[in-house]
RNA sequence: GGGCCCGUAGGGUAGCUUGGUCCAUCCUUUUAGCUUUGGGAGCUAGAGACUCCAGUUCAAAUCUGGGCGGGCCCA
């Protein structure tokens, strides 16, 4: 059996290196650094995921928009906290031609500022309102810390959902909206996450509250997929959207965004992976099936066929399936096929053929069995579905293992994964629990659970729960 | 932000300590042909590399400095 020269459970970050490049996900050779070249599978794998956010942005009601790349430095001015959050981390765009800018641009780290200025233009009335938009482009972020495939990288692919609303209420019903859209969305990507409240001082440049969506990876740390942001009106007061009123007064939009970035292809790769290679939900996956024919010198034909005739079959069921004529051994084509992470390997041949049957191969346990031809369509829409439900089993298992609620300071110490300590509300405890435990805040759990323990650090009443990680 | 390590064909490596034996080793890859196909077949003939710049030196893959790029650990 080949495998990766790293173990997955021996050195987790050498083992992900490792296999995005086997899998042909992406290119790091080139010359820029955490500028990565998407190659065709990789490509493929994001187009899709992206695919299944535009389904959900289709259902409930977003319109698809596309801004330009850059941005006058005058419009990303105008909101003080952005500028802070975003200032040190953004290119700068200083000449045209041979002439030197009057007024230099940026590269879009995030669209608010591009956009902002146009929907002060676009809404006028109640009428116009709720907008809501949305665009998947890239976005450019100076990272100074150390890059990695789809985790940390400066060309961000990006999806980011803007909407205005006619008040804070109707921005509440909103952000219940995207909390649906996660629900729905990470189920078929069999992966489990954890909503966090944001602490105040980390939550986004500007925004009045954040959420985010974080999942575990196989190292330990934390991995920030998503996250949701309540504006209220701080970006529409000083981009002046405002709006006139069914009584003929006027009144800022309040204001939420969405965003999700390639990062989810990192958290396909890291959780579903092993040392095989990929292993790709079959939601997700390009190709479902791979049928690999075994053929044998005089006995091509009807081989062929019988895979090209259960191709087609597949193909009107909606299942995606590629046959691989490729004149090259089949075990050539397992391994190959395995390390893309196809989810099912049907395997036809002579032997089969005479009995009617097929032999169907999961990619997830490697289990091995042979069905009916007449029953294929069935046998393999089951087998699909059991994949993506033991995906999830299996990385919700890895999620439920390593969250732990505790006590003490000392309790935490020697726990793997998040931790959830009681917290008094103050920015001092929290970071002095960091320190200490060498994590990071991760946020409070979001439905606003009451702990009746006291704060570790300075013994007053807890608030709430407050968890801690080590995090990408 | 701080520390440490690394850069040789498309990928992985040997050579570097002690400069000359290196028009650079091996595996993989790749091209043509023959042959094979139920877990990476074989044979024959080809292809393909010292990260960049400067310095030391009679002589640099090898030593020194810098750039670019990659990786790990800590804040």
């Amino acid at each position: 059996m080949p495998e990766t020269k790293v173990k997955k459970s021996d050195d987790f970050n050498e083992w992900y290196n490792e296999i995005v490049e086997l899998a042909d996900l992406c290119d790091k050779r080139y010359p820029i650094k955490g500028m990565n070249v998407w190659k065709p599978y990789g490509w493929k794998l994001m187009n899709h995921v992206d695919q299944l956010i535009r389904e959900e942005m289709v259902i409930t009601d977003h319109q698809e928009v596309n801004f330009p790349l850059l941005i006058p430095e005058s419009s990303f001015k105008k909101e003080e906290e952005h500028i802070e959050g975003f200032g040190s981390e953004v290119y700068w765009v200083t000449h045209a031609g041979l002439n030197k800018l009057e007024e230099k641009w940026l590269l879009r780290p995030t669209s608010e500022t591009a956009m902002y200025p146009v929907f002060s233009l676009w809404i006028r009335s109640h009428a116009d309102l709720p907008l809501k938009t949305y665009q998947i482009v890239n976005t450019f972020r100076y990272e100074t810390k150390q890059t990695r495939a789809f985790i940390r990288v400066r060309e961000i692919h990006f999806f980011e959902a803007h909407t205005c609303h006619v008040d804070f209420k109707d921005a509440e019903r909103q952000i219940k909206e995207d909390k649906e859209i996660a629900n729905r969305l990470f189920e078929k990507l069999s992966l489990p996450f954890i909503f966090n409240k944001r602490p105040d001082w980390d939550k986004f440049a500007g925004a009045f509250y954040t959420i985010s969506i974080d999942v575990l990876m196989p190292s330990g740390r934390t991995l920030q997929l998503g996250s949701v942001h309540q504006y209220k009106d701080n970006f529409a007061k000083p981009y002046e959207i405002s709006y006139e009123t069914e009584d003929g007064k006027h009144a800022y939009c309040h204001q939420t965004t969405y965003g999700m970035s390639e990062r989810i292809l990192g958290a396909l790769v890291g959780i579903h992976g092993d040392n095989k290679g990929l292993v790709m939900p079959p939601k997700v996956a390009p190709i479902q099936v791979v049928i690999i024919p075994i053929i044998f010198k005089g006995k091509e034909k009807p081989v062929l066929e019988a895979c090209k005739n259960l191709c087609k079959k597949l193909d009107e069921s909606g299942i995606k399936s590629h046959v691989d004529k490729r004149e090259i051994t089949p075990g050539n084509k397992y391994y190959d096929w395995e390390v893309k992470g196809v989810p099912l390997r049907v395997e036809i041949g002579p032997k089969d053929l005479e009995k009617k049957e097929i032999v169907i191969v999961r990619r997830d346990d490697g289990n091995k069995k042979s069905v009916l031809q007449s029953s294929s369509i069935k046998s393999i829409k089951e087998e699909l579905d059991k994949i993506s439900k033991s995906l999830f089993k299996n990385a919700k298992k890895l999620l439920d293992e390593n969250m732990h609620r505790v006590q003490t300071i000392e309790e935490a110490k020697d726990l793997k994964g998040i931790v959830e300590l009681p917290w008094c509300g103050t920015e001092d405890c929290a970071l002095e629990i960091e320190n200490i435990l060498e994590r990071n805040t991760l946020g409070e759990p979001i439905e606003n659970e009451k702990c009746k323990y006291s704060c570790p650090v300075c013994g007053k009443p807890a608030k709430t729960w407050m968890r801690y990680a080590k995090t990408y």
